[in-house]
DNA sequence: ATGTATGCAAAACATTTGCACCTGG
DNA sequence: CCAGGTGCAAATGTTTTGCATACAT
């Protein structure tokens, strides 16, 4: 039951909440934009706000109970390119980037590809987490959060 | 020489297009922003459009002069969180979707993570291709696109 | 009842585009 | 000179926010 799962975290039991979490367990499409929920909904004749559905969607994912997807993007940086790839790992905190490569990470990635048929074009790793030195400035502030 | 790269890659020398190019070679900051390309060009007397610096990057993007990453964006997607982490493989022609896990790729990270003192609290892999279907559909010629 | 949620319209942002003017070769 | 480039302002597309109204508990 829906309306359970939208209690245990806490959120009251509204209508566009339900449906929204009903929508997404019945889809045949596993992957949904605001945009998609709110057309399917309207198709449905569930009249719903689109901000509302936007709004519902964060806080299923601030709970867990959804995971948000970014496949496509607005905010773009620029490097100059010199010629050899790179993946980055970025901090959260003070948006440090350190580029790193990895072979058995870009082999994996060929093995994938291969085994479902995908000719790769590009792709893209990102690992987000918190560098040393926020790390330790953090540690001496709120309390202590390790991991 | 900068306007050398720029008539290479068959462009007109002009003003921003030098600039623009001098900047990124010439700054500390390895990743700029459109936004702050344009805010440092400014701040040295140098005017010019923000459109532009668009334009021009977008330009030197598809000359293979610099990278564009993408590390925020717009376009989410959710999908219910069934409990188990998993990247995408994700086809560019007809949007497929394909979930994988791959263990040495997710070992690999932690490593990395790891040997740059980085707690990650998140990451994203998504391998961008052409899946088997188009591929077929797309050897045939250009014109039937099934599916 | 009362604190939350909702819906709408407007704002926010990064980015793109239309168009008249300017400029490099 | 003239195709191509630029700057501005307006448009775009996604997401967020302000606010008055409606609803769950």
């Amino acid at each position: 039951m829906e309306s359970q799962d939208i209690k245990k975290v806490g959120l009251k039991v509204t209508l566009p909440r339900l449906r929204i979490l009903q929508l997404l367990e019945n889809s045949k499409q596993r992957h949904m934009s605001a945009e998609d929920v709110y057309k399917a909904l309207l198709d449905t004749g569930k009249d719903v706000g689109l901000a509302t559905v936007y709004r519902v969607l964060t806080q299923f994912e601030t709970a867990g109970l959804v995971i948000r997807h970014r496949f496509e993007y607005t905010l773009s940086v620029f490097e100059l390119n010199e010629g050899r790839h790179h993946d980055h790992l970025l901090c959260v905190k003070c948006g440090r980037i350190i580029e790193f490569v990895d072979e058995v990470i870009e082999e994996r990635q060929r093995a994938i590809a291969q085994r479902y048929g995908f000719k790769i074009t590009e792709h893209c790793l990102y690992l987000y987490g918190i560098c040393i030195k926020c790390a330790e400035t953090d540690s001496q502030s709120i309390g202590n959060g390790s991991l």
